[in-house]
DNA sequence: AACCGGGCCAACCGCGAGTTG
DNA sequence: GCAACTCGCGGTTGGCCCGGT
């Protein structure tokens, strides 16, 4: 905690810094609830507070907004949480409009503090401790299996921990689903096959579900063509078509590198529900506000806010 | 009981984007 | 077009808490 303001600075008519205390925090909830957001210059002044207008801003959004949720975060919360760091990096803002009630400094605290520690330590031992580290798809956590998907979430998280982009690492032959919901179930038995290395160069993208896959590889022009199908889901309830992908590109119209989809379908729903398919590109990086906005794709944890 | 170190978390800082005059 | 201002975001800081020694 930081120290108390110094009570002095009011008399100085200088603003306060420090922690809020509980009169500052009425002045400013009372005022927000008479008069609602506006100018936080405004505000701050208005409300009778010698803070800054950015000061009030946080303390409303962090701590007095009436519709955030307390306590510590449930499992499930932080399953999500990783999940959507997976897809976004450090965009907590964004991540944290998925958490109802869950502020952008609350998650990137627990990232910082927690999480990121966790996923560390769990990427130490199973790179040192697995003798089949060559094969990304068997991994061995204190003696136990772990899923073919959290170990790719893993790395995942880990190299996203260096940038706050998802960019592409050319490494990286496939990739997993990335909204598709944390599921220790999943078996890596039940994991699709590995696409062929030899077919995937830098820039390559793969879109990848449990119980179908196609393949796309990304030309040069950036533009997106089908490669193959692996196979057929055998409950094709739910069509990705083209006209999606084109509202998805129409969001990146003015991105001079966006991609361009010609012709595909998805055909496992279990893509969509669990979640929607990453898209690497080589070098480029998808609106993905723009893409959350349009595509409810991604699984909203629906909480009662207490 | 005192000390220490790590975890937690509120709040500040700096920057970029957007808006306004 | 430009400067000033505001807002929002992510990174960072630093003080309190608490468990271990």
């Amino acid at each position: 905690m930081r120290k108390p303001a110094d009570q002095t600075e009011k008399a100085n008519n200088k603003l306060r810094k420090g922690l809020w205390s509980p009169e500052e925090d009425d002045k400013l909830m009372s005022y927000m609830v008479g008069n609602g957001q506006g100018c936080w210059t405004d505000i701050a002044r208005n409300a009778g507070l010698f803070r800054c207008g950015k000061s009030c801003r946080l303390r409303w959004i962090n701590y007095l907004r009436p519709d955030l949720k307390r306590g510590s975060f449930s499992v499930q919360e932080e399953e999500l949480i990783i999940h959507l760091h997976s897809i976004l990096g450090n965009r907590w803002s964004q991540i944290a409009s998925r958490l109802p009630g869950r502020t952008d400094n609350e998650i990137k605290n627990l990232w910082n503090s927690t999480i990121k520690k966790r996923l560390k330590n769990n990427h130490h031992m199973t790179s040192t401790t697995s003798p089949n580290s060559a094969d990304p798809s068997v991994d061995i956590k204190s003696g136990e299996m772990i899923s073919f998907q959290e170990h790719q979430l893993m790395s995942f998280c880990m190299d996203s921990m260096s940038s706050t982009t998802t960019t592409s690492s050319s490494s990286a032959n496939y990739n997993f689903d990335p909204f598709l919901p944390l599921n220790n179930s999943h078996d890596i038995t039940t994991a699709p096959p590995l696409p062929n290395a030899s077919n995937c160069g830098v820039g390559d993208v793969i879109f990848e579900g449990y119980g179908g896959s196609e393949h796309y590889v990304m030309a040069p022009e950036n533009d997106l063509t089908v490669v193959s199908s692996l196979d057929n889901n055998d409950d094709p309830t739910f069509m990705f078509d083209k006209k999606s992908f084109d509202d998805i590109n129409m969001i990146n119209s003015d991105h001079p590198r966006s991609i361009k989809v010609e012709d595909f379908e998805f055909e496992n729903r279990e893509y969509l529900q669990g979640g929607q398919d990453i898209i690497r590109t080589g070098s480029d990086q998808l609106d993905w506000e723009g893409l959350l906005e349009n595509i409810s794709l991604t699984p909203y944890l629906d909480f009662q806010i207490g």
